[in-house]
DNA sequence: TTGTAGGCGTTATCAG
DNA sequence: CTGATAACGCCTACAA
């Protein structure tokens, strides 16, 4: 996975106060009255150099004079040259385009991650491709590929659940496009080891923090609504819980220990199923914000309060956690704060396989917890 | 605003089981085992015919002989050759991706948004870039500015609000760049006329249903949170709700008309207000989704239920509207399909300044709407 | 219908 | 440090 780095994007330069000869200032007047867009070659004959001094200015070769390099960046400056991505990329056979990619039915979640690499690409002339996909189409694989080398991508960001897929990172291996991967810290299972860099989510914490919460509420009868099984998160946050409850002498009630899928009918049915027990919960447990909501729409569905009849927690702190009512306890994750450093990351050029960035969890307080009442 | 047509995206023709000569087929076999990324130098040769013709073919020209075509397609299924969009955009002037600019903060409408943009460039060969901006910002139309005119994008298309901006409009006018603008319809007020083909929602149709749903469940008392009137879409949807309402000899109470912004903030604070005068409304209708949202929370701080005490309706059937309880009634734009017709549209390439394109809002009942009590 | 020469705007090579 | 010349992969113009 050896990569060659990246070709630093331009950055305009500064315009500076320099003089020049009569002649060529009228040269560049003329030019900028024909309000032509300024080619590599404009700034090569007004500056009179060569275009490859120019090119060299444009990529910040070390080998240019200071003061050829300041003549070149004025004439640039005043003709407003900026350098063709496509002739770049042809010459440098690597675009200046960043790939998203993701099958994530979440769109806060994928907005955010959005922003984050936005946040980091503006201003250095870097654009965002997004590519959703669909991970159980038969050409997947094929499709992204073809994303990735027909479009001769800069770098590529692979979001979660995908970011896990064996089939995917084999293909990455494959391609040598650098890629950055965000996922849920997978903790002490033993998958094979990943090559990618990586930045990690560590769900746990958080999670763990909401047990702590739960005990300190004085909640004994915990119930739990699990993620899907398929992605490591699942199994990280349902770690993390059960780590909190644990230290405080808890468990999640094996009666009360429903599967989930992440979405938001199976917690209403997961829940449904909880409240209707004889000895039902005083706390739910969701392994998502959707499912939490599930959770709601079935307490209601029941008449029950919250969080006077039931305490619910939810994972994600996804804008549907502050829209419900009451509003939602639950796990916050710096997205935006992930992509922003993900992009980073891929921009510099400086990330190995071994590159790996934690990001941690936290809980946040709201309406929806409160204290047990049995 | 005159534009030359798009060149056509390339599509993969299917591999035919046309015979070859051994030795051709040898030399196919070695290409692809060399395994390096064919060329059209390479289709050419294998093909025993000049790169022209290859690039004839490419871009589905009529003047090629159809078995001379079928020959290329085939060279060209064998070695899996696909032509460089930066070569073929350097070539071109022009680069194969869209552009989907926009200032939303709904992170669902601009997900459903690009969904529907990529629903329709899936195979085509385009790929799409997305550029959130500040409309707020200083440097707003000269990034987007650069934005189009580096990246040289086949398509760019505007999301409201900013669809809406002058500003913006005279860019594109300047641009050259084939333009199309997804916005509220708006009937009947005088602002000058636009010159960009648009693909407009009539948000009135499904909120003037809203008006008859009210009426028939015996609303009478009905409190108005009005959306940022700096938009269209406030003044449309609050137009037809009034025609609604009107057409069944009700209206607005003038004692219930709240301002507001489409945040959910704003929801809570006007929906608070309405509550809390001596004579409440029975309904309230809200200008989005996120305010009826606020609205919910409003009702229920005061201890009020929906839709025994209060009835309520939205705008937008955001996810976040059936994540709520109990479910929001509210209005629904088919905002994928109209992203995907505004992205096709713009592929054909006949498209005019006149072309509108109107599609219709719908109103989902749900159950935050019940009989009046009173 | 097909091919040749040249160009799109940039960078790589390798001399000076 | 700088520049001429040849790519990069494809298309347009003009010929044949």
């Amino acid at each position: 996975m050896a990569r060659s780095p990246a070709p630093k994007p331009f950055s305009q330069p500064l315009a500076s106060s320099r003089e020049f000869g009569r002649d060529i200032g009228d040269a560049i007047e003329d030019f900028i009255r024909r309000r032509k867009k300024a080619t590599i070659n404009d700034v090569a004959s007004l500056a009179r150099v060569s275009k490859k001094t120019v090119s060299r200015v444009i990529n910040n070769s070390p080998s240019v004079r200071p003061d050829t390099r300041d003549q070149v960046n004025e004439i640039i400056a005043r003709i407003g040259f900026r350098p063709d991505p496509q002739a770049r990329g042809l010459a440098f056979r690597r675009s200046f385009l960043f790939g998203l990619i993701y099958d994530n039915p979440n769109a806060t979640y994928v907005v955010n991650m959005q922003m984050g690499a936005l946040d980091s690409l503006r201003g250095s002339g870097l654009d965002l491709v997004v590519h959703p996909c669909d991970r159980h189409a038969d050409n997947f694989i094929e499709d992204i590929r073809e994303f990735i080398e027909m479009q001769r991508l800069a770098g590529v960001i692979l979001l979660p659940p995908i970011a896990e897929d064996r089939r995917l990172l084999e293909l990455m291996e494959e391609l040598d496009t650098p890629v950055i991967r965000v996922t849920a810290r997978s903790g002490d299972r033993n998958d094979p080891p990943i090559h990618t860099a990586q930045i990690v989510s560590n769900d746990r914490a958080g999670c763990a923090e909401g047990g702590d919460h739960l005990a300190a509420l004085g909640h004994k009868r915990i119930a739990f609504i699990n993620g899907n099984p398929a992605y490591p998160s699942a199994h990280e946050r349902r770690a993390g819980f059960e780590e909190g409850l644990r230290r405080n002498g808890l468990e999640i009630a094996p009666d009360l220990d429903e599967p989930g899928d992440y979405s938001f009918d199976a917690g209403i049915a997961a829940a449904t199923r909880l409240l209707k027990t004889a000895n039902p919960p005083t706390a739910i447990i969701a392994c998502n914000d959707q499912m939490a909501a599930g959770a709601y729409h079935a307490a209601y569905g029941l008449g029950l309060k919250i969080p006077e009849d039931v305490t619910i927690i939810g994972f994600d702190d996804a804008d549907v956690a502050t829209r419900i009512y009451p509003p939602l306890t639950t796990v916050r994750l710096p997205i935006r704060d992930m992509a922003r450093t993900a992009t980073e990351t891929l921009m510099s050029g400086e990330m190995t396989e071994q590159t790996s960035i934690v990001f941690q969890s936290k809980l946040i307080v709201r309406g929806s917890s409160g204290q047990a009442k049995r």
